[in-house]
DNA sequence: CAGAATATTTTACGCGCGTAAAAGAAATTA
DNA sequence: TAATTTCTTTTACGCGCGTAAAATATTCTG
């Protein structure tokens, strides 16, 4: 490919017998020139080194092809699997994704909002932190930047919003755990981040009340988004007082579920469907780890996929039309019960 | 703060009542001007909206504050643990971090490399894929730009390298596990993608010979970075078929580890150290869930952070000065052993 | 093949900032 | 207070590209 280093654009045109602004039009829209000029332009990008000065470029053009995804927290595997699908999704559409982690903490989440603010991107996905998130300078980032919201919605902020439907998720499995054994009691943070949270607690309540069941709640105290330490210490807790109200916990995600069988079994309750069982346990998420519990994790699973897809596919189609909504869309997908050995 | 936005450097020095170079300095260091009059531009920056514009400041300067950040697999949670403690300690020196994934695929890790370049950045942070990678490209991409190589090394390529001694903790469990049972099979991926896996490969059968013990490898096919599923696999197979030469299991990694208690369990195999067990399964790296699988893992810790954070350091050291190290530096962080209740 | 439609070139300007050199002002030293 | 050092201003140029308008060339239509 190339040998010799071309500086700038003015020497690439030279160079390939074309004009400078003809050039620029390529790289803007390699469709934009005729095949003939594309077939000369891409013979001369072969023969010489040569790639356009992005910085250049940006700071001219109305629009970065920059696009920002915002995830709350990186090493939570589901949003790890989330940022991994997207980067290459944007990439084939010709954008270049910039990915960035609140870690969690609602001043970094809008460090982040403006750090990208002055890339100037196109778009960005943004899956906020929740209940802690600075609702107001969302907004303002929201109204400045065209920005759809994934996982977790915060009131109607965001020209979009995709995520799951908890209410139809836990209604499934709460009906599947009524109807193949004793009620479920649910398990869930008392300060949960994240207002999928509080779907997910009155989905519970409303299932348990139309299959004729009292609710009941496990609450657990524990900060942040270690969720497994949480679920091992409090079910510890709860395991060694006999405090379980029924045989069976429905745990408000997979990570709570995986600290809950880990208090399990180190307290010797045998967990499972099978005969003699001491305790179900339900998660719900289906996260990347659920099959290789023990035993493996009965949930529900997000359609992550539909998620991550669909809101890309709304910021680009924003971002492309260059014409923002002008109401406030939003989509849940359902989420479908995945039977395994724990409940 | 911010009430009236100012579009351009040359209209906030004139609200400040500066000129513009002095400003320009101001933001390439803060502290090259003096007290007062830093005291005059923060004071101007509170009262009015404006920030540079990072195009126009990256285009022209010698070097750009990015700092590029390659995994190999992002929803791998080591990297992804990895990739959210550099994030701030970048952000902390002035950098902005750029993190990408090369998703197992050695074609994106170029692809990767190229994109960073066109970025112009002061350094890049490189795991990479290993045995996989276009070794060639990566020189190439490490002579034109700094780049610290951590977790995995390719010969010397790169100013420097950061990983983990494998001889080392790979012969520390090895030798826990002598001491207190049977002796070890080591289980692996035949095709291990990584070096590492070829490193610990060569560890155990050392730390066995100097144990005076017969090595003994169980080697699973699998392709790619599903670790789980192929330990839970070949794990289900060697156990069916009764092919275990011992009651003890080194899993050269966490993940395959994880995948092997899934399947111990899922056959009725008791897993640990206390009486009646009929298997001890250890593993490598303490992954983030190494506590909560059912046993809890013993295994070896990677000193994640340490790894991490002189990566970056190094890294930022070279930028800092400006001089790229003559010598390839390599330093290797040794394990500690972990004790929990599966070995 | 003429005329219309479409692409390309030319020309010219602007973007927002870095940077270098010389001149001027302020702070420090003796 | 004068001399010296340090910082700031002025002036001027350049970076690599976007973009608009008018002139010119090419391709398409009938």
């Amino acid at each position: 490919m190339g040998e010799q280093r071309v500086r700038n654009m003015e020497e690439f045109a030279s160079l390939s017998g074309l004009s400078r602004p003809t050039l620029s039009k390529y790289f803007n829209d390699p469709q934009s020139v005729r095949a003939s000029t594309r077939a000369k332009i891409e013979a001369a990008l072969d023969q010489y080194d040569y790639t356009p000065n992005i910085y250049a470029m940006n700071q001219n053009r109305r629009l970065t092809r920059n696009i920002g995804i915002i995830v709350p927290y990186l090493a939570d595997p589901f949003f790890a699997e989330v940022a991994r699908n997207l980067e290459p999704l944007c990439a084939q559409s010709g954008f270049n994704p910039i990915l960035l982690s609140s870690n969690g903490d609602p001043d970094r989440e809008i460090e982040n909002l403006e750090s990208l603010r002055s890339i100037k991107p196109a778009g960005v996905l943004l899956a906020p932190l929740g209940r802690r998130s600075r609702r107001a300078e969302l907004e303002r980032f929201c109204n400045d930047i065209p920005t759809v919201l994934f996982d977790c919605a915060i009131g109607d902020t965001g020209d979009a919003f995709f995520g799951s439907n908890n209410l139809q998720s836990i209604g499934v499995i709460v009906e599947y755990l009524c109807r193949t054994g004793e009620p479920p009691a649910f398990f869930e943070m008392k300060d949960a981040p994240n207002p999928n949270a509080n779907k997910r607690h009155a989905a519970y309540e409303a299932a348990m009340l139309a299959a004729g069941q009292e609710p009941m709640f496990l609450q657990a105290d524990g900060d942040g988004w270690a969720f497994e330490q949480t679920g091992y210490e409090h079910g510890s807790r709860l395991i060694k007082a006999r405090a379980l109200p029924t045989d069976t916990v429905l745990c408000s995600n997979d990570r709570l579920a995986i600290g809950f069988l880990a208090a399990a079994y180190e307290n010797g309750l045998r967990v499972g469907i099978d005969d003699g069982h001491a305790l179900r346990i339900a998660g719900h998420d289906d996260h990347p780890y659920a099959r290789f519990t023990c035993p493996s994790l009965t949930t529900v699973s997000q359609n992550y996929e539909a998620i991550a897809g669909s809101s890309l596919e709304c910021l680009l189609g924003i971002v492309e039309t260059g014409t923002r909504p002008d109401s406030h869309e939003e989509k849940l997908f359902e989420g479908s019960l995945v039977m395994r050995k724990s409940a």
